[in-house]
DNA sequence: GGAATCAATTGGTCCGACCACAGCCAAAGG
DNA sequence: CCTTTGGCTGTGGTCGGACCAATTGATTCC
């Protein structure tokens, strides 16, 4: 984690845009002035404003100085630092991440089924086991569930699907695994419906597949949510501003 | 278009990896080898080979030189480039983009129809109303079919499906457009299906929304992959290197 | 009031230099 | 002989200063 100048830099900028604290249209001080302000030399300020235009944060003129830009028209790359801006997540952003996320494996996993190779279904079904094994602990599987994830996103031969899914890989979970609040749903609930899945897989069936991980996923969506209310609301209750 | 002496660079780097013509774990020449080669200073290919570092095309270590990375980690933002490297784009990719497009958006009408204003589903339906009609042009068709997409994304209220988008917005349509070529399906088979989703706004019931998206969305596809294939095969069919 | 003009501001490029870190290899030590 | 140590070399990171090109905004002139 050593991280350079110019990137502490650009991190500081940046979540003064995620934050609010620097508005759309406004103009961001001139290389020369932010560079005395940080006390460094031009070219470093000026590496930290190309990272951020690259991430479509600010926009760039030769001439005119740099402008923040609307959020909506900014990388996907941004997400993972708007998860990880506070030790804990927006829940609103995590919901409509989840939502995307149900979206692309449920399509993924029609994908897997139909172009998957017989190996790596077999692989799916072990999980699946993992994933229904009430001896295996929460580590396990969180897992289970990551790698069968992976295995759904790869075995469906997409690289954009597979860029998406790197890109957006929540990193966030780990902080909400520990302590009481539990994200492992109950095994009344899971275990029939990893069978369901997995007599999909074994007989190939895109839709009933489609339906099975659609239902594992909300499971799993709903324990997550849960987890992370319980977490934020656990915290003292008002932060002024940081 | 004014592209600047470290974007060319960096977009002749980019394209050769893309390409393959330089493979994952290869290394780079330094930075002032890579300089003396574009007859150029050595802070313009720097600030070329941080944009590819990036867009996770390349890894860079002090001391160590810099390296390039495997394609499926990089950046959502070099599937635009993927697609507008060639003057026509792979189909694979073109194909596997679509397939994603479809997962997204099936799942977009949803909260779209959940959450989405009346004004909006009212505007969605006269979108609809556009597409159906034979007599407008192609240029409306394709106009009021783009707008429909856009405004599933932004009614869906999901910052993160709308930010994917905007990566993903494919621009390479209007070198389908034009020609013998067309993208228009027949309406026979067009005006059903607007119905069906009409109805389904009008109601506002999301399974069926979803489903007439999907299909809507397949026959999109079909139209736009036979223009494709039909445009690489008039093309000298065998390209040795460029 | 509107248009042409010009000077200040700002980003893009260039030059040369030094520092910090990694990798390599020979010399010193066991 | 093998391991360790130390320096050497090459690399990216930062620095200071300079000039060029595009934009901006005030000023001037019609």
């Amino acid at each position: 984690m050593t991280q350079s100048r110019a990137e502490k830099i650009a991190g500081t900028i940046r979540d003064e845009i995620l934050q609010g604290r620097l508005e759309p249209g406004q103009r961001l001080p001139s290389e020369r002035d932010l560079a005395a302000l940080h006390q460094t030399h031009r070219s470093v300020v000026r590496e930290a404003l190309k990272k951020l235009e690259q991430l479509r944060l600010v926009e760039i003129r030769r001439g005119g100085g740099a402008r923040v830009s609307p959020l909506d028209g900014a990388s996907l790359d941004i997400v993972g630092h708007m998860l990880e801006m506070n030790d804990l997540p927006d829940p609103v952003l995590v919901e409509q991440l989840l939502d995307v996320i149900e979206s692309l494996m449920t399509g993924a996993v029609r994908f897997a089924v139909e172009r998957g190779s017989d190996a790596e279904l077999a692989r799916g079904r072990e999980l699946l086991a993992a994933i229904a094994d009430p001896s295996n602990g929460d580590d396990d599987y969180l897992a289970a569930h990551d790698e069968l994830v992976r295995l759904l996103a790869t075995a469906s031969r997409n690289l954009v699907l597979e860029i998406i899914r790197r890109s957006l890989r929540p990193r966030f979970i780990t902080r909400l695994r520990d302590g009481e609040g539990r994200i492992r749903p109950p095994r009344s609930t899971l275990i029939p419906l990893a069978a369901g899945l997995d007599r999909a897989l074994a007989e190939r069936d895109p839709i009933a597949a489609e339906e099975e991980v659609r239902s594992l996923l909300r499971l799993h969506r709903e324990m997550l949510l849960k987890a992370l209310e319980r977490e934020l609301t656990r915290q003292t209750p008002s932060q002024g501003e940081l």
